[in-house]
RNA sequence: GGUCCCAUCGUCUAGCUUGGCCUAGGACGGUGCCCUCUCAAGGCACAAACACGGGUUCGAAUCCCGUUGGGACCA
C-alpha cells in the first residue's frame, strides 16, 4: 500500500476535498462514510472540505433530501468549510464548457435518436460485439436540420489511460473500449461524468475520494480533464459497504439512513468511530475519539475490499463511547428522548443533579440512549409494575418481616444517599440474620419490579425516600395478598 | 456480453510493500470461568480464518500465473 502522505505532499498547501451526494433520498450510511473520509483527510492536512449537491437528476432530486443530507452531516459534525454548491445552479457553466469543446472540435453533436441507439446496441449484442457507441455522428458533414441533438465527447481510441488510485493502486484501462460518451443530453442537462469533472476542476479539488463504483468512470473523466486542459486530481476509490447477505447495502437491509441511527439513540462519535473502522485500521485499536482521528487518520491503512455492516459491533462501539461520555452531556441528550417516549411531560420536570446520577447508574448498562430512556422510566414514574415471575420468586412470606423492617428503618434516614443507606441496610440484614443477596433481590423487585437493576443503594438513592418506602410497603402488601388468595 | 475491482476466523480487521519474528494477532458476536446484592461493565480462557490449484524459493498468508467466487461499471 502506498503512502498517502507522500502523495499528498505536492498539494500540502491546500488539499481540497469534497463530498458530492445526489439528493434523491435520505443520507445513506455509505455516503456518510465517504463524507467522513474526505472530511478527515481535509482536517488532518489542514485542507478544505466542500459539499456539493449533485441534483441534475431533476426527476428524483428533492429539497427534502438536501435537507436530510445537511441535517445528517450536521449531527455528525462533518461540517463543510464553504457554502454548499448545487449543480442545478451551475447549468450555464456546463454548457459553456461543452460549447468550448464543440468549438475546439473535441466534442460533436450527435443526432442519433434513443431508438436508433437502442437498435444498434441490440445488433451489436446479437453479433457478439461489445455494445459501444459506433461514432456514427463523429464526422457528419451535413447535420440534419431541426433535429434535437446531444453532445458527445471525442474520446481517444488508442493507447491506455492509467489511474494511480490512492487506494486501489495502479489501474490501467484500454482506451479502445471507451466510446464517445454523451456530455450534454438532448434536454440540455449535463451527464454525471461531465458535470463532475467541470465542478471538481473549477472548485480546484485536489483529491477525489468516492465509492469504488466510480472507478470505471475515472478514465473517461480523465479524458475530459485532458480535453479541457485541466490538471486531473488524485483519485481514491473507497470500497463499498455491504449488507449482512454481502450484497450492496440497501433499504431492504433495514436501517441505512443515518437519521435512523440518531433516532435509535446512537452517539454521533460512535457512528463515526464504527464507520471509519469499516475499511480502515490503526493497528489493533478499536475505539477512537474524533479529535484523535483528525490527528492520525490517513489513507495508507485504508482497505481495498468491501466490508459488511455489522449492527452488533456498532452497538458495542456505541456502548464504549456511552460508558466514557460525560454524564451531564448524556443527560442533556436523554431529556428530549424521555419526552418523546412519553416518560415525562416536559424536559424541565427533571433536575440536572438527579439526571446526572441516573445516567451514571445506567450508562454502562445499556447500549443506546433509547435503551437508557426506557430503563429510566421506573425511577421517574410514580408507580412501579412488578414482573409476575420476579414476584413469585422473590416476594415470599419469609422475607416480609425484613422488608417491613427495612421500610421502617429507611424512613428515619437522612440524608438519603448511597453512603447512609448502606449501613442502615446492613443493620436490617444483621437483625434478621440474612445474607446480602437474600434481601437485596426482594428489595430490587419491590423497588424496580425487575430482577436486574443498578446497585441497590443507588436504586434507593435515585428513587428517594418517599418512593423507596412506599414501594417497599406496597410490596409487603402484595405478599399478604398473595397469602390470602391461597 | 465486455472492462475493471476485490478475496485472512460468522463479521470488522493486523500481518502482505521490504518472503522466515505467523504452530496467523486483536476486536465484535458465541461459550465457559472469575468478580459480585442482581444486571451490566471489567478480567481471564476456549472454539473459530490465510477461497482453490499450480509455480518461484531452503522457506509463502505474504511474490507470480491460473481457477473459482463476490462486486462495480458500460446500456
Amino acid at each position: 500500500m502506498q503512502c498517502f502522505i507522500c502523495d499528498i505532499v505536492p498539494h500540502m498547501n491546500a488539499p481540497r476535498l469534497r463530498f458530492a451526494p445526489s439528493p434523491t433520498g435520505y443520507l445513506h450510511i455509505g455516503g456518510v462514510r465517504t463524507a467522513l473520509f474526505n472530511w478527515l483527510i481535509a482536517r488532518r492536512f489542514g485542507g478544505t472540505f466542500i459539499l456539493r449537491i449533485e441534483d441534475t437528476d431533476k426527476a428524483r432530486s428533492t429539497p427534502e433530501s438536501i435537507e436530510a443530507i445537511l441535517n445528517g452531516l450536521a449531527w455528525l459534525g462533518i461540517t463543510p468549510d464553504e457554502d454548499a454548491y448545487q449543480q442545478t445552479k451551475r447549468l450555464a457553466i456546463y454548457n459553456e464548457y461543452a460549447n468550448r469543446l464543440l468549438v475546439e472540435e473535441k466534442a460533436y453533436r450527435c443526432y442519433c435518436t434513443l431508438e436508433e441507439l437502442d437498435e444498434r446496441r441490440k445488433q451489436a449484442i446479437a453479433n457478439k460485439e461489445t455494445p459501444i457507441y459506433d461514432g456514427h455522428c463523429r464526422n457528419l458533414t451535413k447535420p440534419p436540420p431541426n433535429t434535437p441533438f446531444a453532445i458527445r465527447f471525442h474520446s481517444p481510441t488508442q493507447g491506455e489511460t492509467v489511474v494511480n488510485d490512492l487506494i486501489k493502486g495502479r489501474v490501467v484501462f484500454d482506451n479502445a473500449i471507451l466510446d464517445d460518451l454523451v456530455i450534454i443530453r438532448q434536454d440540455g442537462l449535463p451527464t454525471y461524468n461531465f458535470s463532475v469533472v467541470i465542478d471538481d476542476a473549477l472548485l480546484r479539488i485536489t483529491h477525489v475520494l468516492r465509492g469504488d463504483d466510480h472507478l470505471t468512470n475515472t478514465p473517461r473523466q480523465i479524458h475530459i480533464y485532458e480535453g479541457l486542459g485541466f490538471p486531473p486530481p488524485e483519485f481514491g476509490h473507497l470500497p463499498m459497504i455491504l449488507g449482512q447477505d454481502k450484497s450492496r447495502l440497501s433499504k431492504r437491509h433495514g436501517a441505512t439512513s443515518i437519521t435512523t441511527y440518531k433516532d435509535m439513540g446512537y452517539l454521533p462519535e460512535a457512528m463515526i468511530n464504527y464507520l471509519i473502522r469499516l475499511g480502515w485500521s490503526h493497528g489493533d485499536q478499536e475505539i477512537f475519539s474524533i479529535q484523535e482521528l483528525v490527528k492520525i487518520f490517513s489513507l495508507d491503512h485504508a482497505m481495498k475490499s468491501a466490508a459488511v455492516f455489522d449492527p452488533e459491533k456498532l452497538s458495542w462501539v456505541n456502548a464504549q463511547h456511552l460508558q466514557t461520555a460525560d454524564p451531564d452531556r448524556i443527560a442533556k441528550l436523554l431529556k428530549p428522548l424521555l419526552v418523546h417516549e412519553g416518560i415525562i411531560a416536559a424536559e424541565a420536570s427533571l433536575n440536572d443533579k438527579w439526571m446526572r446520577k441516573l445516567v451514571v447508574a445506567l450508562q454502562s448498562r445499556w447500549r443506546t440512549l433509547v435503551e437508557i430512556a426506557h430503563a429510566s422510566a421506573v425511577y421517574i414514574r410514580t408507580e412501579v409494575e412488578i414482573d409476575e415471575q420476579a414476584k413469585t420468586k422473590f416476594l415470599k412470606p419469609e422475607i416480609k418481616a425484613a422488608l417491613e423492617d427495612l421500610a421502617l428503618t429507611l424512613q428515619t434516614i437522612s440524608p438519603f444517599t448511597h453512603d447512609t443507606l448502606e449501613p442502615a441496610f446492613h443493620r436490617v440484614l444483621e437483625k434478621h440474620e440474612l445474607k446480602m443477596g437474600k434481601l437485596a433481590q426482594p428489595v430490587r423487585v419491590a423497588l424496580t419490579g425487575k430482577t436486574a437493576s443498578p446497585g441497590i443503594y443507588d436504586v434507593m438513592e435515585l428513587l428517594g425516600q418517599e418512593k423507596t418506602c412506599s414501594r417497599l410497603i406496597k410490596a409487603t402488601d402484595l405478599i399478604t395478598n398473595t397469602e390470602i388468595s391461597f
